[in-house]
DNA sequence: GCTATAAGTAAGTATTTAATTACTTACATA
DNA sequence: TATGTAAGTAATTAAATACTTACTTATAGC
């Protein structure tokens, strides 16, 4: 029995990693109602009361879930949109990127999108909200500059184009949900941006 | 108070439909987690214990929900493909339908998305998911027959093109749920339709 | 090595949830 | 009009949940 070895003390700071990588892990086995303090406990080896020695709250957690997942998406795009590439070349990074990112944490999109679903201000939905909206922003940018260089159609909408990017890869998620496999969004990603792009090249005048 | 009149029975056929639109309404206020049989009972004003006359079980309710979601987009889907029109014409009565149907309903999708997260094969995750696929099924055919009158792109992969188009959908769900506005679904259907056709129909040999 | 701090434990609490129970009563029909 | 069926009620139950508390002890810093 691995459960023998005797439990070992954590700073706090490296516990609520441990906490946020649990809730990322168990996401993806469970839906995010199913994330109790109790699982996330049993998961690292943990009783359920020590959970709140390092967060006062559940809320917390959530809060620092998607700060974690905020950050990552962060570098994300930082990385994807460096260096001397054109905007398509960043799109395409910045999409492969994201869909890669999503096929190692299926869980991600999953509490994301829960959150987002649930109205009302409550500080975890306005993070997501802002986290979501910044993302869009960002690749609204991006088109934009295509736009100006003459390589995406001058009447193309950004913000519109934008929205269905970020949909078009919430479409590869639900594929891999219902074959219940995450490696369709690293194999189909390429295909499905190939469409997109096109859409967004065409209908110039 | 509108409370004091007394409580009508109705056959259980009719209380039945009346929970699942409760569930319905109540999805588009309350995430799918606070759709509680107490929160439903309420909302048609019974007692939380008169729910199981009607449902021998919650999940019951559940499978009556997407029986219901089933039915009312599979008749959205015959008026959209009925009648003498080009793929490309059913095709964006689809999507426009699909995207009015869901600014009526603003808590179906949550409820769908939420269930299709959960994996294992719950009776309920497999309703939704063979709803989804003949979904796509269906959309992959039309895109099919557009292929085969030369309409779209003769490389097109209808089964990408198919969930792309559905992501396109949640596209526009996730923007409405970020500005708490359903009507964006109806206002930017067409818009993002037509980035999207344009991307069917490119990139021919 | 000693000690104070804080990580971890075990056993609670209050609340919420789906489901059940014993009982009541509206209503169709024989 | 009498009666059986089934819709509805009010109270209750068992399980689960987030959170608390009194305690134990590992361990870093002196």
């Amino acid at each position: 029995m691995p459960e023998t070895e005797p439990r070992k003390r954590l700073s706090s700071d490296a516990r609520q990693r441990e906490i946020v990588a649990a809730v990322v892990e168990l996401a993806q086995l469970h839906g995010p109602d199913a994330i109790t303090t109790q699982a996330i406990a049993e998961h690292i080896g943990l009783t359920q009361g020590a959970i709140f020695r390092h967060f006062s709250t559940k809320e917390a957690i959530w809060l620092a879930v998607f700060a974690w997942v905020r950050e990552a998406l962060g570098t994300l795009l930082d990385e994807a949109s460096a260096g001397p590439a054109t905007p398509v070349e960043q799109l395409e990074r910045i999409f492969l990127a994201h869909t890669a990112f999503i096929a190692r944490h299926p869980g991600v999109p999953r509490i994301l999108f829960h959150e987002l679903q649930t109205p009302g201000g409550s500080p975890v939905r306005q993070a997501v909200r802002a986290m979501v909206m910044g993302y869009r922003q960002r690749v609204s940018e991006i088109l934009a500059r295509g736009k100006a260089d003459g390589t995406l159609c001058a009447s193309l909408d950004e913000a519109k184009a934008a929205g269905l990017l970020i949909g078009a890869v919430q479409g590869l998620v639900i594929q891999s949900a219902l074959r219940e496999d995450p490696e369709v969004l690293t194999r189909d990603a390429e295909a499905v941006f190939a469409i997109l792009l096109h859409g967004f090249k065409g209908r110039c005048p």
